[in-house]
DNA sequence: ATACAAAAATTGTTGAACAGTCTGGACTCG
DNA sequence: CGAGTCCAGACTGTTCAACAATTTTTGTAT
């Protein structure tokens, strides 16, 4: 049974004034749900590629994807248009998408970034905003996992900590900017082996800031994440570099 | 001619190593040129967003927009999901897309980023850093417009003039931001009457402090920054909560 | 091997179809 | 008159099939 929809709607009214109707609920945004399928399937890839199932640089084809997926092609392009603007995926026209390749110069402004947010945000933090209790929380999960030898799953509480210190700053905009930061840095940790070696030296130093936000000493905080920074840094540009003069001397 | 394409593959080979290949034309990122149709709608949905001809809570009919822009429905979905990462547009499920409505938390979050990012960014900036070429260009180029009456010139110089403040900060995922929060504060300009009383005033700070700036003086241009921007806040809400009481007076 | 043309595969974009959901009005029942 | 119910119409969510434009691969002659 056929049902014409689009019909001879005169290309008039494009906008109507929608100022009058109250809304019904305005659903809190808290990671909003997963209302519609490309939603979905956007988590799906980008779990795919933070877990390293998708390397970097690999080619993503529209046929085969959308099969492996179950969905429609359009569905899927949808898809790559978010990711791209997460910056997961890279568009090359004509070409496809691509899984973005984190370089140096993407690390550096990584954590050019997460000092410039991360630090003022913490200096300024008080003691009893709900976000220090976030962040006891996860240092609590990284040490969890690290008896239990996940370490991906102390990846994963490493960013929630330092996600919960820019919550800090109550600033929905920042904080959704900075989960697209993390979500970057994840895709280089997929890249580097041996996450035990990088992370674990963070874990205490994580406990430590805690301990010294909840005390109200938020300026020592901010000191001691500013060595954290610096450090953390150092470590993962020259695992990256090592990574990269191997996979660059044939060793692939 | 039917031209089955998917045909039977089988989906193994979802991914690629494509690491061998070397890069042909890396297209550098000078605001890229449009190459695709869903990113030269959403530039001009964008225009008519900024430019008021699309009053913010209006909803975006997919069949009636696809219509008015000659384009398909599915183009059309890639270009929403597009900009409502942006932030300019919201999407409800099942009822389709609106103009985002800045709400007075927004302001206050965009003035907080403001803060947040534009002050470290101009009191760490170097007199011979190329961005400071920008923000001459951007007031003088706001003096013209002032001159020619013309407002809406002048809040684009602003926006330009702040955006190159931001540059020096050397951080290209940090400028991405920026400008996508730009783009907010230009809905919310669009909302407000009386665009002279609105930028006029700043005008001259701005001259202030790239003049600060060519001279060395960081930290007093970062100073005077901080005090344009607890300013503009205040005169934006202030504006911002005038328009907003005599829309729900039932002025509409 | 190298260059070049033909063929194959992929992306870019469209139009139609249909299922699911929301909206507003007609209708009914107090 | 007002509240609840049901229904049809409109719109979004998603898929499919097709074709033009472009890139990649392949085959062949030099």
């Amino acid at each position: 049974m056929a049902k014409p929809i689009g019909g001879t709607k005169t290309a008039a009214s494009i906008e109507e004034k929608g100022r009058g109707r109250p809304i019904k609920r305005v659903r809190e945004k808290t990671s909003e749900p997963i209302q519609t399928l490309a939603e979905a399937v956007a988590a799906r890839i980008r779990e795919k590629v933070i877990s390293g199932k998708l390397t970097p640089g690999s080619h993503l084809s529209e046929i085969a994807l959308s099969e492996e997926l179950q969905v429609s092609r359009n569905t899927l392009r949808e898809v790559f248009r978010l990711l791209t603007k997460e910056g997961l995926l890279r568009y090359e026209a004509n070409r496809g998408v691509f899984v973005a390749t984190p370089s140096m110069s993407t690390i550096i402004d990584i954590y050019r970034i997460r000092r410039f947010i991360e630090i003022p945000s913490l200096a300024q933090a008080h003691p009893r905003h709900p976000a220090v209790k976030k962040m006891r929380a996860s240092v609590d999960a990284a040490h969890r996992c690290r008896d239990a030898d996940d370490w991906l799953g102390v990846g994963s509480a490493d960013i929630g900590f330092h996600a919960a210190i820019v919550e800090l700053a109550d600033s929905p905009r920042l904080a959704g900017f900075y989960a697209q930061v993390s979500l970057e840095l994840r895709l280089v940790f997929g890249l580097l082996q041996d996450p035990e070696f990088l992370h674990a030296p963070f874990i205490d130093q994580n406990t430590l800031i805690v301990t010294q936000v909840e005390n109200g000493n938020s300026a020592a905080a901010a000191e001691i994440l500013e060595a954290y920074l610096a450090q953390a840094e150092r470590f993962i540009l020259s695992a990256y570099a090592r990574v990269a003069s191997a996979s660059s001397r044939g060793f692939e």
